[in-house]
DNA sequence: ACTGGAAGTGGACAGTGACAACATAAGTGC
DNA sequence: GCACTTATGTTGTCACTGTCCACTTCCAGT
């Protein structure tokens, strides 16, 4: 047979894994399912992953990616004279930029902060890398623009993320998941405004 | 036997349910080792529940009474002269129970959120009842003090609810789930600050 | 005292994640 | 060219889960 071995099993389980996960959300990503749908025998997974975990763990990390992409796209958007209007422009776009994303994509969304157990294996925590070095590159611009006091840089940015993940969280599963677009659109304004001007006044 | 007939093995499933809950989150809550527990045979709990999913909802309503129970605690505490700080002192308080509940009942909080697929049985979202309803008073009364702006009155709950909810969640399973208390301390408290400031101010 | 229905039991079944033993393809040194 | 080693897939199995079904036990109302 010239099938029997895959070529690139691994990238082919990441993304089945990655298409049930945006389907049905992190419990849909079932081993089995997975190799099912990549014409391959259960098992064959576990040459590649040492368990369900870790391939969880991967299609956590292209979800990061891709949300990385969307607010890279829409700050990038946002260009033109003045820089303190700039900032404060790009702040709001990366917000919308995440809750754009987890509205959209809410399987890869869940799935991206459903990483349980281990942290990953080499490196901990490169905080300049990933979502949050975006929101941090556009913090540090807000304070040289003179827009935000740097005393309060330190903690702006876990603000800024707990707002709009709250905000995407209470979208999905929380009280006002069925709230129409309308409403929701008018939440997110005033959310943006209400962390705008607590981040920026005075 | 004297013991065929449980008596109120409904409760005593819902807390060996919330039990595990409490120990291991959400998918924590095994049918049959919450059976186990109340040293009843498995399927027993369908003679009470259609399925595991309204057994959880169940445990679900369950940490919302305490997490209201905790909001109203460190609320209801607050008192004396003037009514502006105090109203502000509760909003500050209320996001601090809920951020603190979550932290300390990770497993209760997570299952709060996690009940899935059915909106309840017979109340849709009755807005003033629980959780919600305590904030929501709060905000009433930040308008009546004249702390707050009237227009701002109408998204300010889902504003406040996702700033906290968000830190927490971040501080549960997100990037930031293993920083020191202290830097924890610091976050909070700028968050609180950054809302009290961006739903007040001018 | 009898009986009908509610509450609890025991046994199945399909589906899951994980492990171990086996089979096959691809290299690798000679 | 050719044996041998190793990475890669496969089959078979196990314990565990949620759920369905048929059965048993007990209480309540006549």
């Amino acid at each position: 047979m010239s099938t029997y071995h895959h070529g690139n099993l691994r990238t082919a389980l990441v993304v089945a894994a990655a298409d049930l996960a945006r389907a049905h959300g992190p419990d849909g990503v079932v081993l089995r399912e997975v190799a099912r749908r990549t014409g391959v025998s259960h098992n064959a997974a576990y040459r590649h992953f040492a368990d369900r975990e870790e391939l969880l763990a991967e299609v956590a990390s292209l979800a990061m990616d891709r949300l990385e992409e969307a607010m890279l796209q829409r700050v990038d958007a946002v260009t033109g004279g003045d820089p303190r209007t700039v900032a404060r422009g790009r702040l709001r776009e990366v917000g919308r930029a995440y809750v754009t994303f987890a509205l959209s994509e809410p399987g890869l969304f869940e799935v991206a902060f459903a990483a349980h157990k281990p942290q990953n294996e080499t490196a901990p925590m490169p905080p300049e890398a990933g979502p949050y070095g975006v929101l941090g590159r556009i913090l540090d611009e807000l304070v040289e623009a003179g827009e935000m006091p740097a005393e309060r840089r330190d903690g702006a940015g876990v603000v800024c993320w707990a707002a709009v993940h709250g905000f995407a969280m209470l979208h999905l599963h929380g009280p006002v998941r069925e709230a129409p677009p309308q409403e929701r659109e008018h939440s997110l304004r005033l959310l943006l405004d209400t962390v705008e001007r607590g981040l920026t006044r005075r």
